[in-house]
DNA sequence: CCTATTAATTCAACTAACTTGAATATTCAA
DNA sequence: TTGAATATTCAAGTTAGTTGAATTAATAGG
């Protein structure tokens, strides 16, 4: 499956400063509007000059809008502008190995659908055909006007032939060797990018949940099993082969339970939905959804919550390790399982005192709940688009 | 201590396109040595013309050397630039709690001097002072000609009052609230670059090391403690707050051996110099010096011997997890211990098959040895500078 | 051996996009 | 009411890139 492009560092040219300039403009807006030119070039280090020609062009191009004078002190009011919501919005589009789903967000991260189609077979043919459609259902009846800037597709890792492939449910296949994102580009006929679940929720957050403010933080995501998506200094991080936060299978009792990977005491075989629907099955309860799960919690199900005890202790030394190895603002939970199951969880950590994290002065707590709930992967497709609209990067892929 | 500074995304202008460009031409040169301006255009995605401007430039301040002409095929002969090792120098200097390192390294990474300097004490005067003489005298007796780019000044992590700075030995005294890189600015006058020295290990190791081609690895630092050094995509990571990379204090065993940072368990109660030397205070054999242990391995003593086998499971499973956490191209072991012990461990790991780092068709080990020996962070010092000189970066600091 | 082809480099003209300084508009303070 | 402060626009100037033609030097083929 895809595997991330070597990066070829190229040069800069005027027009690609201006596309650079661009996004630069676009990002400052997006994290202080409204605001007008003056404050903008400030920020941005450019002259008022430029941002004023930018501005012009991001009005013309839809992206944004005027939102009226700012009377402050004495002189000129200045004229401000924040995002056109109307202006432009993406595609999110969420593989799992039985259903897929769809989101449009628009420029601002508002979400203005969702859907859930069942899939009789996760093959390429079948995927694709099924994005087609949630995307043609996503344009005709939801787009008025807006440009559609592109589709994030977000599929569980890991990708290719590796150590962890065999672990099970959670993998698609027939999957080797297909180059995913050539595939949806040739099937939604628009610029595709492909991510995996956890990296997709954590760039949800930012775009509009917990995270909107932060530069540097990990979402731990429940899927089936379990992903890291980590975001540093604003740049998402895939790793050398697109495979980077796999944390569901990083031991965390030496000799535990063996998991299908075939180490002994994997993080997954404690702390994730695999994990619970193990611990349940065994009290003879099946458990097939997250509303399973749901309805078990606010049942108060004794097996549900042993599990839940017994899941805080890895999950909490995962959480010390994240934070002593990539030293992040906070730390976010979530994905597929229930925001109470969540919070239940997050108040049943006992969190290490030795980490880097345990600092005066803190302004986030160690620890939050991802705001964007179940569809956070799906809406997190789309808002990898949104992302990286307004995020410039002048070193290209090839 | 320092905190990193949060990064303000700024515009770009013409001079700022141009320094870029250097960058980016300067980089590819070093990758590609020898290697002409045609090729360069090619690779850079510049025209030809513009590669042609700045290798005049970069040749005039010294930084290029023209390197004949290459007859390949029809066709003018290209005329070839390499670095030039004597155009420019940088100075790396380490602290230790008891003792200061100093390196020149130049352009094309090659060292020139280096030194050490016990300390009495190591509060920021003294260390200040220190760091001024190593300065003068690499200066005075070893540059010639060459522009000094710059100094890159290596401490211990981790920095500023966090949960794990109570953790002893190899934590400076007198340093809260400091602002290193302004005081060693001031001393050296020169532009400085304060890093942990895990990170700096794993920069000589990709200036001149075996991670010369790689642009996404970890090192992992013997020093008093543990470290690790992230490259991710050519991008040192650092974390929010300057701490990431605090692999020692990562509970590899829950409630296993006690930590001075109040955790049990932590890596480094296993695999550090600090393990080393307890296991063998029980013996009574005392331990100060890297060349201590080299002595011991070489009369093949039991009890070290012991550690090697003890600490290897450990390390092999925080191996597992820098894998599946980063999935980094190779996993470099080095610093302050002896090449063969290194070596040892090396073979005597055990690493897990459920890692994204077991793959078909790998071509780096998953486990390296440094090339850069003991003084591995003083020269990752200077690599810093040589580093930021060659690596384009328009989204400045500020 | 000569000539056509190929490739690298340079020359000269052109262009995009930024900066600068002056001009204009609007508000507040005295 | 007037002057200072601030935002924005206007117009000219600058930097550094691109483009296409000219030059140079090598090989391939007749």
């Amino acid at each position: 499956m895809k595997f991330t492009t070597p990066r070829r560092i190229v040069g800069s040219n005027a027009e690609r400063t201006r596309l650079h300039n661009r996004q630069v403009v676009l990002g400052h807006v997006r994290e202080q509007q409204p605001v007008g030119r003056a404050e903008l070039a400030r920020i941005s280090g450019l002259s008022t000059q430029a941002v004023s020609n930018i501005i012009a062009e991001l009005a013309e191009d839809g992206f944004l809008v005027e939102a009226g004078r700012q009377v402050a002190g004495r002189g000129l009011p200045a004229l401000q502008y924040r995002l056109n919501g109307d202006g432009a919005a993406a595609l999110g589009i969420e593989v799992r190995p039985d259903a897929m789903f769809g989101a449009l967000v628009n420029l601002e991260g508002e979400t203005l659908f969702t859907t859930r189609v069942a899939l009789s077979d996760n093959s390429p043919a079948t995927v694709a055909h099924v994005a087609r459609a949630i995307s043609a259902g996503a344009v005709s009846g939801h787009i008025s006007g807006q440009q559609l800037l592109g589709a994030g597709v977000v599929m569980p890792g890991p990708f290719g032939n590796v150590g962890i492939s065999g672990a099970g449910q959670s993998v698609l296949q027939g999957w080797e060797g297909v180059d995913s994102v050539a595939l949806f580009e040739e099937a939604l006929g628009m610029a595709v990018i492909v991510e995996n679940d956890a990296t997709a929720a954590a760039v949800a957050e930012r775009v509009r949940g917990v995270a909107s403010g932060l530069r540097t933080f990990c979402f731990v995501y429940f899927g089936a099993g379990l992903g890291l998506g980590v975001m540093a200094d604003g740049e998402v991080q895939r790793g050398a082969f697109g495979n980077a936060g796999e944390i569901g299978h990083v031991v965390m009792t030496p000799g535990g339970r063996p998991c299908a990977c075939g180490n002994k005491g994997c993080l997954e075989t404690y702390a994730s939905r695999i994990a619970a629907r193990a611990q349940l099955a065994l009290a003879g309860i099946a458990v097939n959804s997250a509303s399973d799960i749901e309805q078990l919690y606010e049942a108060g199900d004794p097996h549900l919550m042993a599990w839940l005890d017994e899941a805080a202790g890895p999950l909490s030394q995962a959480i010390g390790m994240i934070e002593n190895l990539f030293d992040p603002e906070t730390v976010i939970l979530g994905g597929a399982m229930p925001d109470a199951v969540l919070d239940h969880l997050i108040s049943a950590l006992s969190l290490p005192g030795g980490s880097v994290a345990v600092r005066p002065g803190r302004d986030t707590p160690r620890v939050l709940r991802g705001a964007c709930g179940r569809l956070t992967a799906a809406l997190g497709g789309a808002a990898l688009v949104i992302h990286d609209a307004v995020t410039p990067r002048i070193a290209e892929r090839t």
